[in-house]
DNA sequence: AATGAATGAGAATTCATTCAT
DNA sequence: CATGAATGAATTCTCATTCAT
């Protein structure tokens, strides 16, 4: 991708984080992305287009993010565990700082061919994990859409409420948060 | 309250929840509350009070429903289930339509103290709850943060995907979930 | 009307017929007029709805002063050299300045009612006087259309050259012009 | 003249006469005329000096074809017929489609030596008809602009009329339309 | 000579806010 | 108190022009 573009994805995305949508105009964006006004235009359609673009590239570096070093031949709780932390780590990091505000869902979004396609990827290997877990009788016999709002969401939540000081989150208490969405989602005899 | 007050924080919220924060003009909220424009600043200080207020206003509303027809003589339980089902009811019934579309939190904050007295009423009950599910040890040990991310967070998540037309919960599932939910925050042995 | 939207619309005027197209800068058309550039908006769409307008009302203006002073108990020759003259007075005097600069045709139009009512006023009383003329037998054969391109529209082509200073016209030579143009739609035996 | 200067001339020939001044940016004419925005520069100072150029282009094209098959050793009557179709033809065929539009009288103008030059090559033909009508006693006393604004201006002025498709004028309406300009222009005993 | 990406000044339009009535 | 016309700063987007390749 043309350096010009990748400086303006990534300056969009670093003025919404930091001033959300109300404080981002394409002039600072510009500035931001060491670029002139007009430049933007050369890689995207306008302003709304910017804004698709973004969640495409978002959605692309997060869907990559969630599921790194997860296998089908780790155990199912390892894979759980390990995209668990996936999620709190790029959270905590700041990786993809619109996730933390909340703000990514609020991205206008088209029904384009390339996000379906990156949300289909993005969740392959959370269906695959999910589905082997109720094959093998251990997970819940829920959609996979239920199972993901039990075990993952809360990751994502408490990560927001950490980012945002809201209250801390120690190391301890994140293994026990763990285990305890682990318990949301497997069957108790 | 002034009854125009009131219709302007209505007519407010129903405009960020139809076109989102780029739609909401004052002048749209002048004539969707059938003011004149410059009335709305005889209530307000700008158009960011306005917010503020009403996501005060909001809050207030969501802390009362939350808590309805809940009361700490009832069968933990019961609360729990209570509490569970009033943020899921509210969300399906498009009570406080920000809320279902993620907006709400993308409402510009100030630190007032209405705000925190609001938050503090908000979750004295369900604070209760939790402390009295912990000092019977029924619930994990955990901080009542980590409790209402593991299980009421998740009904506010799924009824989001539930309105906005992602997935479709039935009746069966609902249970099976809050029971999910509960298997999340209780001890098993 | 409303003593601004006047205004805005002389404004318009004037600074087409001083710097044309090119030249018409809203910003512009608000200082000429003395108001602010947000209050031509409560008045005209957009940009094209003011030339839309411009046009109706230049077009008002025209059929109006075009006509003056001519009615049908008249003699012919006598309607016809008034009409003429109507013409040739109102651009040598800059009432239109537009019609003087070729600029009017090209005013972006729409096929608004307004528009078909006017300029069927202004034919009206023309194409009365063709009529007339060529039931009486003093008339060519011609369509109105062509009479109307023979007899009046060389008065605009000449006092355009006129006012432009390509060439000026005498009292003297005036008389003969008219009296060619009526050489040019009677019939000679 | 280079391929690709002249390749730019059409272009923005076409382009005006298809959208208008309104319409016409560097881009559009470097496409339309398959060359690089940048290349236009090399053969034009500036937008404005392109179309002074082709101001003059156009006059050059016109003053050409006006004067087509027409010598002075024709009969009076036949060389003014001859031009008057002349013009009405090159309408017609839409060979010079800024003129129809009435577009060509608002292209800037500077006044160039070269222009000069062409306008006098122009009207040479024209001047000596009109003068040799005169000295034969057959045309009015009267300027040759005069004469002209009569007897050859309705030809553009209806065939404009043609088409744009405002009214129609077949062939023998067309001769005695030529007829009521020769009337226009000669003297009735 | 030719290219076309990049520039940035300038244009149309919106909208929070004011204030005379 | 309430109105809504008026304001003008700010925003999005265009496009003539330049210049490194």
């Amino acid at each position: 991708m043309s350096d010009k573009k990748e400086r303006i994805l990534q300056a969009t995305e670093k003025l919404l984080a930091e001033y959300g949508f109300h404080g981002l105009s394409m002039q600072m964006v510009a500035k931001e992305a060491r670029v002139a006004a007009g430049t933007i235009y050369r890689y995207f359609e306008d302003k709304d287009d910017l804004l698709y673009q973004l969640h495409d590239h978002i959605l692309g570096y997060v869907a990559n993010k969630l599921t790194a070093n997860v296998n089908d031949e780790m155990p199912i709780e390892q894979q759980f565990r390990t995209m668990w932390l996936n999620i709190w780590n790029m959270a905590i990091n700041g990786d993809a700082p619109l996730i933390n505000r909340g703000q990514f869902e609020n991205l206008p979004r088209r029904n384009s061919q390339e996000q379906r396609r990156l949300e289909k990827t993005m969740f392959a290997k959370v269906d695959t994990m999910f589905n082997q877990g109720k094959a093998d009788g251990v997970f819940k016999d829920l959609d996979n859409e239920i199972l993901s709002a039990l075990g993952l969401e809360p990751s994502a939540c408490l990560a927001r409420k950490h980012v945002n000081g809201v209250y801390a989150v120690d190391d301890e208490a994140l293994n026990a948060t763990i285990d305890a969405c682990w318990d949301a989602i497997i069957k108790h005899k």
